[in-house]
DNA sequence: TAGTAGTGACTAACATTTGCCCACAAATG
């Protein structure tokens, strides 16, 4: 069993405990864990093998015989016997906005309904409306609600997908008259990789005349809700987007509260409580009476908590607000550091641009060094070089690298597929001829996990090997990528000192946030590589960052921050160590 | 249910807005 199963699980008996009416913190429990399991980056029947299921946050003895069962024996007896009592399918209901696990129940005792289906039925003869708490127009959105599912689901974008559409209605809100401030707040300003909707926050006095233009932008398909402060809107393609407003003086406390996350806010607001305020959005409010504290930065909301600021990109609860009790935060990456881009393609295989148009834009932007990194034969709707391509290319990489001077340094790398048999394109000897070498994954990656961390173990121990590209292959919202025992993987690297790429096209975001904190504890190296195939990918580099900054890097674990003769120095001595 | 203190009992997840019905459920971070 897979930890996504297990999490599965998790999350659904959490569910039905919720609509049978459970203790809350017994569903909590559930919750956690499975949130736990989520973000713990290992597989879990490692764990298990090791001894280790209660090192989990939140999980005990009576969660750890429960994982086990589920390892054993891939069932889990309670869970059979919660489904016999509340049928799965009302966990399905929950999916429609508006239904709640008290709705559902009530729903499901009264008129036997278990399945949306006999919902929408329901809904359609007018059998809702006269349920205690409901009526006609409770009836009509809830229809409206099912539909909406079934035409968008209650699918993730991709953040490269969200982060455009934000800036520009961003933008559009900035012109606003009486706006002081807008900013991206929620899981877009925490950079998570995929985003379920999108958070504007806005300062102004009066929210009216904002509200009014945020309803009116022309993506926007339907107003869901507005009140006084806050509105939500469902965009064309289906995307949420929240948009709350405050007086400018409220600002720090406003933006923290709507960045999240949600684990990060419940933490702050218990740590407020135990200093005597009570913390909203709004304002600190001392618990024993008397004035609010206002807060206009997020600095001034974590200076009153005796914090130390923390980067939106670490807002998870996964141990920075201990961390910055302690004063123990990292110096996170930033993207003024990077000083080179270590992965691009040009019309060699399949970029755009020429190998000088590619140099010339990297110059434009600021680079010190990059590396042209064109695939190899065998990955052949790429029009992957052979070796003799390979050798031609070289000479016109000198070519370009003496044209344009001292501004910048072009080296020769290559992409080469790592074959489904493990079996590398190149051998040694036309390795050794090129100055950065990428092996990289682009097929063959459903095959078992032993087999396909195997393939990829054995081109981290070829000294000629420098970088893993896009270590998973995942493409997002939806790829999953190669199903890699991470353990092996950053075990490899660490021994022998190879980079793993943190791929910055929002498509991939691979290696992820998890995996990036796995390989920082553990001294691995990372490379921030855009894989641009056109000039303006290059400006992909942010993204990431911040996956980076997500998985608690500093400059000195990122490659692209050294100078690129340190960076030769250091894969020449791979080599040599061997 | 987890965690803690202590081997069975107790505590623990915050604080809001909105809609729709007329007090509460749902949704938001």
């Amino acid at each position: 069993m897979k930890n996504r199963e297990v999490v599965d699980i998790f999350n659904n008996v959490a569910d039905m405990l919720a609509i049978r009416g459970d203790q809350i913190h017994r569903i909590l429990a559930y919750r956690k864990a499975a949130e736990s399991i989520e973000a713990l980056g290992r597989d879990i029947n490692i764990v298990y093998a090791e001894g280790k299921l209660t090192d989990i946050p939140g999980i005990g003895e009576t969660l750890a015989a429960k994982i086990e069962e589920m390892l054993k024996t891939g069932r889990l007896e309670f869970y059979d016997k919660l489904a016999r009592e509340i049928p799965p399918s009302l966990v399905e209901m929950l999916r429609v906005e508006g239904l709640g696990p008290k709705r559902v129940k009530q729903i499901h005792e009264v008129l036997k309904v278990e399945t949306i289906e006999q919902l929408t039925a329901a809904a359609r003869e007018g059998k809702l409306r006269d349920l205690p708490g409901l009526g006609a127009k409770s009836e009509a959105k809830l229809l409206a609600a099912i539909e909406a599912l079934s035409r968008h689901g209650d699918a993730r974008v991709s953040l490269g997908v969200a982060w455009p559409i934000a800036r520009q209605m961003l933008a559009e809100l900035s012109e606003v008259p009486g706006v002081v401030r807008a900013a991206v707040g929620g899981s877009l300003r925490r950079m998570r990789d995929t985003i379920g909707d999108i958070d504007l926050l806005v300062a102004a006095d009066s929210p009216e005349a904002v509200m009014d233009r945020f309803a009116a932008l022309e993506n926007v398909e339907s107003v869901a809700g507005r009140g006084p402060t806050k509105t939500n809107v469902i965009l064309l393609n289906g995307l949420g987007v929240d948009l709350r407003v405050l007086p400018v003086e409220r600002w720090g406390t406003l933006l923290n509260y709507f960045t999240g996350s949600k684990a990060h806010n419940v933490k702050l607001r218990e740590l407020a409580l135990k200093r005597g305020y009570s913390l909203n959005e709004h304002a600190f409010t001392p618990l024993a009476g008397g004035s609010e504290i206002l807060c206009a930065t997020e600095e001034a909301v974590y200076e009153q908590l005796g914090l130390t600021y923390i980067s939106p990109r670490l807002r998870e609860d996964h141990g920075e607000i201990e961390a910055a009790a302690a004063g123990t935060l990292p110096n996170l990456i930033t993207t003024e550091e990077l000083i080179s881009d270590l992965h691009m393609h040009t019309t060699w295989s399949d970029g755009t641009l020429s190998i000088l148009d590619m140099a010339r834009a990297a110059r434009d932007r600021g680079l010190k060094a990059v590396v042209i990194t064109d695939h190899s034969y065998s990955l052949g709707i790429a029009n992957g070089l052979s070796i003799e391509r390979l050798r031609e290319q070289a000479a016109e990489v000198r070519a370009v690298d003496r044209e344009l001077g001292s501004d910048i340094r072009v080296l020769h790398g290559t992409e080469m597929e790592i074959r489904a048999d493990g079996s590398l394109d190149f051998p040694d000897e036309v390795l050794a001829e090129v100055d950065i070498v990428i092996a990289s994954l682009h097929t063959a990656l459903g095959q078992p996990k032993e087999q396909i961390t195997q393939r990829l173990v054995g081109a981290i121990r070829n000294p000629h090997v420098d970088i893993i590209g896009h270590p998973t292959g995942r493409l997002l919202p939806d790829r999953a990528g190669a199903d890699l025992d991470m353990d092996a993987v950053l075990a490899a690297a660490a021994e022998t000192g190879s980079i793993l790429e943190i791929n910055a096209n929002p498509a991939r975001l691979d290696l992820r946030d998890i995996h990036v904190r796995m390989a920082v504890e553990r001294g691995v190296k990372l490379a921030i590589n855009t894989d641009a195939h056109r000039a303006d990918e290059l400006s992909l580099s942010h993204y990431g960052v911040a996956t980076a900054q997500r998985g608690w890097a500093t400059a000195v674990d990122i490659v692209n921050t050294w100078p690129v003769e340190d960076l030769i120095q250091y894969v020449q001595n791979k080599v040599k160590s061997d």
